[in-house]
DNA sequence: TCTGGGGTCCTAGGACCC
DNA sequence: TCTGGGGTCCTAGGACCC
């Protein structure tokens, strides 16, 4: 039986949630908002048809959203936890292996199923889930998650195909790729987008049809693997064990700008607070903590400041009284009175980047080396319009999907390093690494 | 002409995802 | 007035070691 994956995923997720808990909001243009209500992040079919963008900042569309009838939703991140739960429930009844990808999108291994029978059972499962949760889900089926992924993204786009696309035949799946945009190939951005248009790549079936090697000089190892990925070879292996989480972070923006460094103290503590509840909730324990501030890269003409630390703990934990403390080292370490205009602080957050088990974290080991935390504290001048944080690996040009501004300039504010010895000892940790013997191939992530 | 060589570890930064 | 909050993986290059 040839292997076969479906990609299910809820439509509009977080506004289906909200759907599920109010009838009335059926047919009406919905969306949800970020925290603090600062963008869209969720649309329905219908505010999508009026013209809202996934980003789109919500001062720029409230007024829109009045006139339109818009049903504009804060986020509830707790019902839409539950109700991802109940679907991937439903899943589990139609196929024992599952992978929960994110928080509206599963992979289903349907290998066992006979190829003619897939659809069907594609169907099923999509009314099934419309009715025991009141969601309503696509579903893409391939035999690699490139192509289910694929799938996916045509069953969306293509009613007539009543939610369910399935890419399985190799004839069939030709036929559709040359119609699509490579721009729609799961792992191909903005940047790779232009090296490969550049390349003469402008469908998925120019891809799939690029010799790997030049790809891989221009895309990495990961280009080199959607091409496998894309002739139906599988790279990528479904994950049915959740992997344990590398790293934890904290952040918000302030609702409006702060200035006062009571303040700031009390938001850092807030984060450590939270950061400590999602270590405990996963077993985990850091000992170096990296806290961070800064003013809005919006606020041009407004004196500029970035800030990140990293204070190292004398062990591993989870402690929140010891998280708060590191943090409110963090800022008293950091922090400076404004000799002119005030600093007006955006956003802060708190980072860790090295988990560890709980179980694994070692005891203090005695005359243990001296670790340096240094501080990077970045002057950016407004005029110059440039900004980044640097030392967060947070740079606002590189990541997330942040940044839809090709002009935005680059990082490069001057930087200021000022190594700060800590009053409390850090002390290194014995290394709780564990060799993983290398895969015969860094092609294949299958298993 | 020519300045050792190779391995590992760590970090910063880029790119992508939802 | 008001522009999210998380994550992952890969590579290059420096530090360090023998």
């Amino acid at each position: 039986m040839s292997r076969a994956l479906a990609l299910v995923d809820g439509n509009s997720f977080y506004c289906s949630c909200e759907r599920v808990f109010d009838p009335r909001l059926a047919g009406v243009p919905v969306i949800v908002l970020s925290n603090n209500d600062g963008c869209a992040i969720a649309r329905t079919a219908e505010a999508k048809a009026l013209g809202i963008k996934m980003g789109d900042p919500y001062f720029k569309i409230r007024e829109m959203c009045r006139r339109q009838g818009v049903r504009v939703f804060s986020s509830n991140y707790a019902l839409y936890g539950d109700m991802s739960a109940r679907t991937n429930a439903v899943y589990r009844t139609f196929a024992p292996d599952v992978e929960i990808y994110s928080i509206d999108e599963s992979f289903l291994d349907l290998s066992d199923v006979r190829e003619r029978d897939r659809v069907a059972l594609a169907r099923d499962l999509r009314s099934t889930v419309r009715r025991w949760t009141g969601i309503p889900t696509c579903v893409g089926i391939g035999p690699t998650k490139t192509l289910a992924k694929l799938a996916n993204h045509i069953a969306k786009s293509v009613p007539e195909l009543g939610g369910v696309c399935d890419l399985s035949d190799e004839a069939e799946r030709a036929l559709w790729l040359v119609g699509i945009s490579v721009g729609e190939v799961w792992g191909v951005g903005r940047a790779s987008l232009a090296k490969l248009q550049a390349l003469g790549v402008d469908t998925v079936a120019d891809l799939r049809d690029l010799d790997p090697r030049p790809a891989r000089k221009a895309l990495t190892v990961v280009g080199e693997r959607i091409i496998h990925e894309l002739r139906g070879r599988a790279c990528l292996a479904l994950e049915l064990v959740p992997a344990r989480r590398k790293g934890c972070a904290v952040t918000r923006s302030f609702s409006s700008r702060i200035t006062e460094r009571a303040v700031l103290e009390q938001a850092v503590a807030a984060h450590a607070t939270r950061l400590g509840e999602k270590l405990r909730r996963d077993g985990q324990a850091t000992d170096q903590v990296t806290v961070f501030y800064h003013t809005s890269e919006h606020d041009r003409g407004d004196p500029m400041r970035s800030v990140s630390t990293v204070v190292h703990l004398p062990e591993a934990t989870n402690d929140t009284l010891a998280l708060i403390r590191a943090v409110r080292l963090g800022v008293a370490r950091t922090w400076r009175e404004p000799a002119g205009a005030p600093w007006r602080y955006s956003k802060a957050g708190v980072i860790t980047t090295d988990l560890v088990p709980l179980s694994e974290s070692p005891r203090t080991p005695l005359g243990a080396l001296e670790r340096e935390a240094a501080v990077h504290v970045s002057v950016a001048r407004a005029r110059r319009g440039a900004w980044c944080r640097p030392g967060s690996g947070l740079c606002q040009s590189g990541r997330g999907r942040r940044r839809p501004d090709a002009t935005r300039p680059r990082c490069t504010a001057r930087l200021d390093t000022v190594p700060t010895v800590l009053a409390q000892p850090p002390f290194a940790r014995a290394s709780a690494r564990i060799a993983v013997p290398r895969a015969p191939s860094d092609l294949l992530l299958v298993r």
